[in-house]
DNA sequence: CATCTGAGTAAGTCTTGGCTTACCGTTAGC
DNA sequence: GCTAACGGTAAGCCAAGACTTACTCAGATG
């Protein structure tokens, strides 16, 4: 269930800026930080975290460390949400069923 | 940009088992707190929530509320899971852009 | 080698929000 | 009408976590 970390670290606005930052392609932190209301160590904690919900790559270029989006990150979480809509047949089966057996029962 | 709420919302798990509770379909709050580890105003607190943000109906019934899913109110998050994808290309040609000029400016 | 820049980590603060208990209003049933 | 079930709201508590400043380390550069 790690779209339960997704949802988790998708939650808060300022880290998902960040992660909508990647959106463009690969950045450093500096570049990622600047303009953002937060500081930079907080945009680092930001990332720690995308990155430990799988959301995020991240290499090492000389001094500087270039983040990268990881779209896999997030199948889980669309799967999850596709889910709601492939079970809408079967869940109005079953409730028919639910309510009929209820009926039956009284 | 409503599918933060979304977010924000299910981003709690017992919040989030509450929705998924509502799958099988529409359920009391009885019902739907029965077996929670959480007290029954917990959940109350859970469905306000889960209300405001669009993603769950409310009905009454007699003394009891019946709550129900509503699935709409996962279209846009979906929306914006999906445009993470339909971004990849156009991303990609804009980075190879970048890069370009960069090379070019340098 | 001295210094500067990029970035992660530590420690501490302060707010947010999830939970509980207690209470209140409303409908159902004797 | 009294009482009991259903469930929303209030007030207060407590932990989680977002943020800051200060520090440290690694690589680049003169």
């Amino acid at each position: 269930m790690a779209y339960g970390n997704a949802l988790a670290v998708l939650a808060d606005p300022t880290r998902r800026q960040v992660f909508e930052r990647l959106r463009a392609g690969p950045r450093p932190v500096n570049l990622l930080a600047a303009g953002l209301p937060v500081s930079r160590p907080a945009v680092s904690q930001h990332l720690k975290a995308l990155k430990e919900a799988g959301l995020v790559e991240e290499r090492s270029e000389g001094v500087r460390r270039i983040y990268s989006l990881r779209r896999e990150g997030l199948t889980e979480l669309r799967e999850w949400l596709d889910s709601f809509w492939g079970d809408a047949l079967e869940a109005f089966k079953l409730e028919a069923e639910r309510s009929h057996k209820a009926k039956k029962g009284k």
